[in-house]
DNA sequence: CATCCGTGGTA
DNA sequence: TTACCAAGGAT
């Protein structure tokens, strides 16, 4: 059975040719993917274009492939190169990522598309030299060392935790069982392929071994698999249960002008939704509920009630009343913004104020990348 | 090591 | 519907 200790010693069970069959099987079934190189292009010399992975596996952290790909398509048109990037100003960046979420990668992205266009563009080649950049973790600095620069970096995602938890019946809880699996992970990856072995273990564990009812009778690594012998792989990987999400409560506020542009202002740089916009709304982000009425509205206005919007974050619920008022005057209050009228999209609006304002005004907002208008 | 940080999809 | 979770990083 399963040990709870690190008493395992990983030499304790030979590992020839998992690596090969895991790497026969991505040949044969890899997802082909708008980043990625495929291993018969890779095997017959094209290299992956380094800005191209970085870019991809920023976007990809905590977010899923098929969110990213339509992200990923128009920052690439955008911004060809990590040298278009750099010279594109933080707020255009911001502009480009909402609605992909976690916007302090966004942030980090053009700081670093900043200090690598300083570079002459060119990006470093080494775990230790990567890891240094705003924005890359342990990940996405072997990540990007393997798939790009034929590093044998021991890449361990969600996706590798899984794998390995299952292959070796690691029962340890996460995060407590990295060092373990890291270990496993360092004497499986073959020196000759690292970057398809990365991609091979993720693209195994998103269409094979997935978190619920993997599919294992499809698995190449089934006759090397510890946790199909138990009958019950899904019980790999133990995690800790999570703390429940309080519910906070608050209020927002759409103020429309009669050309229809909508009032806004630009949230703090740093904490949650960091640098991005918003129409005015009670607090919220507190511990304690924000005022739900119009009493707290930022100035007096005809507010009257469009309805309320739900909407989850990573660590809390959020409803939010919604009012809308039809203003007359030009200038902005103190600290606030027109929108440009009809270009509400453009804006760097996170998704809970897209929803607020799509309460106010329905049919003007619209989700994924936005477009530039010619 | 724990907490904070978005969003949308799935069973 | 609730609950989980996806190619994690910063502090």
């Amino acid at each position: 059975m399963a040990s709870l200790t690190s008493t395992r010693k990983p030499a304790d069970r030979p590992v020839t040719g998992i690596a090969d069959r895991l790497l026969a099987w991505y040949d044969a079934h890899h997802r082909d993917l708008p980043w990625r190189v495929p291993p018969r292009e890779l095997a017959s010399g094209v290299r992956p274009d380094p800005y191209r992975v970085w870019l991809s596996e920023v976007m990809l952290q905590q977010t899923t492939v098929e969110a990213v790909k339509a992200y990923f398509q128009a920052f690439l048109e955008r911004w060809p190169t990590v040298q278009a990037l750099g010279a594109a100003s933080t707020d255009d960046v911001m502009k480009a990522w909402a609605g992909l979420g976690y916007y302090s990668r966004a942030r980090n992205l053009k700081a670093c598309a900043d200090r690598i266009a300083a570079r002459g563009g060119v990006f470093p080649d080494t775990e230790d030299g990567l890891r240094a950049l705003p924005g890359i973790g342990a990940y996405t600095a072997a990540a990007i060392a393997a798939i790009a620069f034929v590093r044998p970096a021991v890449v361990v995602d969600g996706n590798v935790e899984r794998v390995i938890t299952r292959l070796f019946s690691i029962a340890m809880p996460l995060p407590a069982a990295k060092p373990d699996i890291r270990a496993e992970v360092e004497r499986l990856v073959p020196a000759d392929r690292p970057g398809d072995f990365a991609q091979a273990t993720m693209d195994l564990g998103a269409t094979i071994c997935t978190p619920r009812r993997p599919r294992c009778m499809l698995c190449p690594l089934r006759q090397d698999c510890s946790a199909i012998l138990s009958g019950d792989p899904e019980f790999y990987p133990v995690k800790l249960a999570k703390p429940e999400k309080p519910q906070r409560k608050g209020a927002a506020f759409v103020a429309i002008r009669n050309d229809g542009a909508v009032l806004l202002r630009k949230r703090p740089e740093k904490g949650l939704l960091g640098g991005m916009s918003e129409v005015p709304t009670t607090g919220w982000t507190a511990r304690i509920d924000g005022a739900t009425g119009t009493d707290a509205a930022p100035f007096a206005a005809n507010w009257r009630p469009a309805g309320s919007i739900g909407h989850v974050f990573t660590h809390f619920g959020l409803e939010l009343a919604v009012y809308r008022a039809d203003v007359d005057f030009t200038a902005p209050p103190q600290g606030f913004f027109w929108s440009r009228p009809g270009w509400i999209n453009d804006e760097a609006l996170p998704t809970v104020m897209k929803k607020a304002i799509e309460a106010a005004m329905p049919g003007s907002t619209q989700k994924g990348p936005h477009k530039r208008k010619a």
